[in-house]
DNA sequence: TGCCAGAAACCGACCGGTCGGTATGCATCC
DNA sequence: GGATGCATACCGACCGGTCGGTTTCTGGCA
């Protein structure tokens, strides 16, 4: 697995950030795949109903995938990079950390309102992957939960945020809300994502203050 | 901990308010079924491996519970039960939101770091139930949730806090925080569940002002 | 106290069914 | 004629749950 650098590339929040190449049958098996296991779990979810919700047959799965396993760890890898995508964008802006800060946090709820179902999947059976895929999947999540955390040290040190508490714990709450976030949110529900995001980032914000 | 006294569990919706009396036999068979379930999932625990955990036969277990889902909903309600009393305990005293709020939270995270297992189960695989129970749990939650946001609705029209965030989402926050925890939480960790707890609270105090 | 009958507690071999994965055949295209 | 892209048939492992039977407990009666 090669390691995602801090790259300049795919600089469009919210947009595909994979550049890999998908022939239409392996578009159609992720795709019924993702649906499947956030409907029903990992386990609850078989091969066979995948391939006949792909309309495909257990060759041709089998054929383009190692095991259920890499399934899985397609869906996490593509949501990872997004929002790593996402996070590395809004950090080459150089904007001042409280915008940082705003930005960051309500693109993270956008993209995780418009990707639902990658994101209750992940955030319900990541565990479930082999010892290697998960090791890679930590990695990147830490990426992820360190650099904000580092964003808003940086606030705390330049004087832009006075708040006392550690940035460590301001990580873990922001981030822990989105993180909950599929497991209540639906898109038909009375308060659009947009408003919520702001609300949130309004919300730290005034924390952080 | 010791479990749910016999105080008056207030009106349980749906539940049943008898105060269960474990046989030994029935304790080990849950003690191994929450350890196995927080270790490799409902579906990744087989009754067979549950079974020997506990040492005992299927036959013992079948006895005493109709279902495997029987043994997860047992769970289940064993931490809400837990978690709606310390709640209503709280809010019988009578103190003004802020201490209020500072109280429940830092108690419910304090009580989710003593369970981590239970909560862990629970976040991750409460869907599984079938719909009757799954109905049950849903309804306690969101006693929970709407018992929450009402305190700090109440703080916010007496006057204890300022903030423009509407109470809904600064528990969608702050609740986040607590169910995402059994997540990364380690008891063996650097930081004191109750450091944790008290900073976590000043956080949120912070922003509800 | 001794005895016994019925109920509760428990045993474990076994069942039908499903699961993830494999072996192999066979067009099509370079 | 090999590599690619599938289709089809099939496998052994294991799963949750059952069921006929055995052991242990309990209370009433002599």
């Amino acid at each position: 697995m090669t390691e995602t650098q801090p790259t300049a590339a795919a600089a469009e929040p919210g947009g595909d950030a994979a550049p890999v190449r998908r022939s239409p049958v392996e578009r159609r098996i992720l795709a019924a795949a993702l649906r499947l296991f956030a409907e029903r779990g990992f386990d609850g979810a078989s091969v066979q109903g995948i391939v006949e919700a792909a309309d495909v047959t257990k060759g041709a799965l089998y054929h383009y995938f190692d095991s259920k396993d890499a399934l899985l760890y397609e869906i996490y890898h593509s949501l990872i990079a997004r929002q790593l995508a996402d996070l590395d964008a809004v950090l080459a802006e150089g904007l001042p950390p409280r915008e940082a800060v705003r930005k960051v946090l309500t693109g993270l709820i956008l993209s995780t309102a418009e990707h639902v179902d990658e994101a209750k999947v992940f955030s319900r059976e990541w565990h479930r992957l082999d010892d290697a895929r998960m090791h890679a999947v930590r990695a990147d999540r830490r990426r992820y939960h360190n650099t904000f955390r580092a964003l808003v040290e940086q606030g705390r040190r330049d004087g832009s945020f006075t708040t006392p508490t550690p940035a460590d714990t301001v990580a873990i709450v922001a981030l822990g809300m989105v993180n909950q976030l599929p497991r209540w949110y639906r898109a038909d529900g009375p308060k659009p994502a947009a408003d919520l995001a702001a609300e949130v980032a309004d919300f730290i914000l005034a924390a952080l203050d």
